[in-house]
DNA sequence: ATGTAC
């Protein structure tokens, strides 16, 4: 479908996906479009809902600056997905045996005071990490400025150990079903403590930059930090850097539940084609419209023709791998999942135990009340924003869960 | 989303 609105009160237009905006996301979107950096418009997602500073959901192309309250805390937060040679009657008939084993493989849940996971073993905290990074491409020399600076320094120690580590919230790992009875393996998680460290980092330092100039903005979330400056280079490496550590989070956590479904199944179990690894908390330099761009998704991929990508639906709802469209009017980007309807702690409250049950029909999963917060009822409806997008992606395979690990 | 302080 087209675009739904186009809202004209700021210097650029925001082109909405989406015949549903709440009040906040809105105001929200009209804020970012009075910058003066932001390049030709923004674009709001099918699943957008308010956020820090941002909308969550959104696609803000810029020139010039950066906003880093807008790129968030979770830098690089993302999805990884591959098909698996494994029989459907196989997930079908172990779906909890399968559970129990990636809960115990995959350390999960918080750390307290930079310790171990609560749940989850412990077992792949790599020997020497620095031949680890290597081996998945990531610059074995950290930024200067996590070196420079103590803070961030200290916080490494937890970087490390967080590698392989799943987390909490929305992040979570699945076992599904496509249309063709294919089983597939998705995972959703990010660049943990580190990158959140770095991300809280350079929004505060957004804001000293700014001075007595943060007043003048309508958010103080939308600090900048300016092309040309030590603070944007610095910023750019450190993204760079936590986007790396995401991915290959996501990839120690696969390699992890593979050898752990091998142990269970007694064989080996081999990727079908290739893997699909989306960020979707995102800053990266692109050129759109004949010019270089720094374009910001929080809460949303990018999907130009060649781009494969992944949208989740909650943990009772289908999920979606996708094959971009290359849309110039969301500077080739689409929807991340679902996008909340309800604040955690709204959900909460209206729902019950129960629900929880009855909303999850068929998952195997936990349905306790530490994990009533992502009740699918707290998500919009998937099929709704996918319908919103058609313009954005195309549909490649539909999957259902079977089996949903949370953190 | 995360770590830490309350």
């Amino acid at each position: 479908m087209p675009i739904y609105e186009i809202i004209h009160t700021g210097r650029v237009p925001v082109y909405v996906y989406t015949d549903t905006l709440d009040h906040s996301s809105r105001q929200q979107l009209m804020n970012v479009a009075t910058l003066p950096f932001i390049f030709k418009h923004v674009a709001a997602m099918p699943d957008v809902h308010a956020g820090r500073g941002a909308v969550i959901g959104s696609v803000i192309p810029t020139q010039g600056a950066v906003i880093p309250a807008a790129v968030g805390v979770d830098i690089g937060c993302g999805m990884q997905a591959v098909k698996l040679d494994m029989k459907a009657t196989v997930l079908e008939q172990q779906a909890e045996a399968l559970q129990h084993a990636i809960e115990e493989a995959v350390p999960h849940g918080r750390t307290h005071q930079g310790g171990a996971m609560d749940r989850g073993a412990w077992q792949r905290v790599p020997p020497a990490l620095q031949s680890y990074w290597a081996t998945f491409g990531l610059p074995q020399q950290l930024p200067d400025v996590l070196k420079r600076h103590p803070k961030l320094l200290h916080d490494r120690v937890n970087g490390e150990r967080h590698l392989g580590t799943l987390g909490t919230g929305n992040h979570f790992i699945e076992l599904c079903l496509d249309e063709n009875r294919q089983v597939w393996l998705m995972l959703h998680s990010g660049s943990r403590g580190i990158g959140n460290r770095i991300g809280t980092y350079f929004i505060e330092w957004a804001r000293q930059e700014m001075g007595s100039r943060l007043k003048q903005l309508p958010d103080p979330d939308l600090a900048s930090l300016q092309e040309g400056t030590a603070a944007f280079a610095d910023y750019v490496s450190c993204v760079a850097w936590a986007q790396g550590f995401a991915k290959a989070n996501r990839t120690f956590m696969r390699q992890a539940i593979l050898a752990t479904l091998a142990d269970c199944l007694g064989t080996p179990v081999a990727i079908v084609g290739e893997v699909i690894d989306c960020h979707h908390n995102t800053m990266e330099r692109e050129q759109h419209f004949k010019q270089s761009v720094w374009v910001t998704r929080k809460g949303a991929i990018r999907a130009r023709k060649t781009d494969l990508g992944i949208v989740p639906g909650s943990m009772g709802a289908k999920s979606y791998i996708v094959r971009g469209r290359g849309n110039p009017q969301t500077f080739c980007s689409s929807a991340h999942g679902a996008g909340r309807v309800m604040s955690r702690g709204e959900a909460k409250r209206r729902f019950s135990k129960a629900d929880l049950e009855q909303q999850t029909a068929g998952v195997t999963c936990r349905k306790d009340a530490a994990v009533l917060d992502e009740i699918p009822a707290a998500y919009k409806d998937i099929h709704t924003v996918m319908a919103q997008q058609a313009d954005l992606v195309e549909i490649l395979h539909t999957l259902k869960q079977l089996v949903c690990v949370k953190g």
